[in-house]
RNA sequence: GGCCCCAUGGUCUAGAGGCCUAGGACACCACUCUUUCAAGGUGGUAACCCGGGUUCGAAUCCCGGUGGGGCCA
């Protein structure tokens, strides 16, 4: 059968020993299934039913993201699309999308275009999926029912299934006695052997049944996962599992499984939450003759308190971070930081360029915690590298929403603006308070600012001189204003900066931003002088 | 409750038995640059979960414990 599973003692061959498989064994085998792969022993065929056509053709590499649209997309989901993508991209393969929308009841379908959203955002396209289609659709999973239909009467009709008409309460028991006795609490087999007469009088009786999986009382199913190794299930522990639920709808470990095959999907890479669901995908997969894609199970990604992603730890959805001013970039340079480790020290990187370097060798195996400083600074870095239009492009939202309109301001004025404020910002967010100034007349000093630089006496006198000699500055640029303040301070015997820090506080409010000579040029003559004699107003005034 | 996965500073990680006096990054602290604040530069504090083995030698391999996480309903 496939190469990833094998019943008790029926190992495939060429496969080494579970026992301990120390990294290095994995790797040699990766290789090995790799090559087997490459060489197409088998063709993936649609809803093929023909596993014994062996056809040779070159293996393409089809992975799939399938998010439920049950939500916002968050950084956890963002990043396994993120493996898939460069796993895909790596190899020549094919990168597709498949939306799981069978738990009907908290499907949100607006979602969808969300979670295509996010994708893009952050840098990623795709091969195929709900909205570009290809070649092994339908994409969404509850256009596929008819190929969960046809596989499950299959199973039943070939004896594989049966019926289960135990009622919820009885399996309810069930479970309670077996948490009693310390047995693990898998299905009891009641309705397993059931004779046609029986199941007849059930059904008679207008009893509701599911469809179940007859999984072999004995032996194991091993699951040869590329980052984690050999991970055997005992079936004693697992149970004849549901497999169509009461509604007739599939459930999603069979639902996932007869997709994936239906699909020609041939590297599942999917979040460590579905390691214990993966026994159960392969015995479908080994009940219905079809053979087993390769599994890789990456890290989940934690909130600080080490819990599972929720709403509660604030930003984890991708969209909060682009709406806090986040780039989609830095966002992207940072998951993939987060559980796979770059070859050497260089830890700046485009997604273009994780395709390069991408391995799932470098996928770490434990969960990690995400830390928002890390990527606040990471998003700085790429504020500060990027082109300047595209950063005005991306910017301009933010001021339109902090209420700056920016239909009458000069571009190339903005964007020596945003140059000026992005030294010493990290997100786009905080780039428009930092630039606030440069659009409003400041509305209140800094009150350390003023305690420190308005309270010497002279300073009203000060700010008028620095407000004539502005005034009548021949050229009015950065180095005009710095010779002006120069040539003042020393007419006035002060040093510069008793003439800087109360200017600086008069034009912009604060006590903190970009060099005073640029910030006064960039704020012009008009609106520097015109702050400046208010400022000696107000001081004025108030002593 | 059963099963499964995981375990290096506060966080992300390097580490494939001797290159380890455990390396890098974020954060933090100090210094430096400077008209302010940042950025940059320099330096610093800080980790192999615990206990047993195996070995001449263990962060690394094995076993057990503990802790965290996941799945099953």
């Amino acid at each position: 059968m496939g190469w990833c599973s094998s019943p008790a003692g029926d190992r495939p061959q060429g496969s080494p020993p579970a026992v301990g498989p120390g990294r290095r064994v994995v790797r040699l085998r990766r290789v090995r299934r790799q090559v087997a792969h490459r060489k197409g022993v088998r063709a993936f065929g649609g809803a093929s039913r023909a596993p014994a056509a062996r056809v040779r053709v070159i293996m393409q590499v089809r992975v799939r993201y399938a998010p439920s649209p049950t939500g916002s997309p968050h950084v956890g989901g963002v990043r396994t699309a993120l493996f898939n993508y460069l796993f895909a991209r790596r190899h020549g393969g094919a990168f597709v999308l498949r939306i799981e929308d069978t738990d009907t009841g908290r499907n949100r379908p607006e979602t969808v275009a969300e979670f295509l959203d996010a994708f893009r955002w952050v840098g990623m396209d795709w091969d195929e999926g709900p909205d570009v289609g290809g070649p092994w659709g339908p994409y969404v999973q509850s256009e596929r029912t008819a190929f969960h239909r046809e596989a499950a009467e299959r199973l039943e009709r070939s004896g594989q299934a049966y019926r289960c008409y135990c009622t919820v309460e009885e399996l309810e028991a069930d479970r309670e006695r077996a948490r009693h006795e310390h047995r693990p609490p898998r299905y009891s087999g009641r309705c397993r052997n059931l004779s046609q007469r029986e199941r007849e009088r059930l059904r008679q009786e207008g009893r509701a049944s599911t469809l179940r999986l007859k999984v072999p009382e004995d032996g194991v199913t091993v699951v040869h996962d590329l980052i984690r190794g050999d991970v055997t299930f005992e079936h004693q522990t697992l149970g004849d599992f549901v497999i169509v639920k009461s509604d007739a709808m599939a459930t999603y470990n069979f639902a996932a499984a007869v997709d994936d095959n239906g699909m020609g999907i041939t590297h599942v890479i999917r979040g460590e939450e579905h390691l214990s669901n993966t026994p159960r995908q392969i015995l479908v997969y080994q009940a219905l003759g079809l053979p087993l894609p390769l599994f890789a199970h990456v890290p989940m990604i934690l909130a600080p308190d080490r819990a599972k992603l929720s709403k509660r730890h604030g930003a984890t959805s991708v969209a909060e971070f682009r709406e806090q001013g986040y780039l989609g970039e830095a966002l992207c340079n940072y998951l993939l930081l987060l559980g796979l480790s770059p070859q050497g020290d260089e830890e700046l990187f485009s997604l273009a360029q994780a395709v390069e370097h991408f391995d799932l060798d470098r996928i770490q195996k434990n969960a990690a915690v995400y830390d928002v400083k890390k990527l606040t600074w990471l998003n700085g870095i790429y504020l500060r590298r990027m082109d300047v239009d595209q950063l005005e492009a991306a910017a301009r939202p933010f001021f339109e929403r902090a209420g700056i309109p920016l239909e009458a301001v000069d571009p190339a004025w903005l964007r020596q603006v945003l140059v000026a404020v992005r030294e010493r910002v990290s997100t786009l967010a905080e780039m428009v308070e930092a630039a606030r100034y440069f659009f409003e007349e400041p509305t209140a000093y800094d009150p350390a600012g003023v305690d420190k630089h308005f309270s010497a006496p002279q300073t009203p006198q000060l700010l008028r001189e620095v407000a004539e000699a502005l005034a009548s500055l021949e050229t009015f640029d950065a180095a005009g204003v710095d010779a002006a303040l120069t040539r003042l301070a020393q007419e006035r015997d002060v040093p510069r900066a008793r003439l800087i820090h109360p200017v600086r506080l008069a034009v912009s409010g604060r006590t903190m931003g970009p060099g005073l000579f640029d910030l006064v040029a960039l704020v012009g003559r008009e609106r520097s002088v015109r702050r400046l004699r208010a400022a000696a107003d107000r001081i004025e005034a108030a002593s």
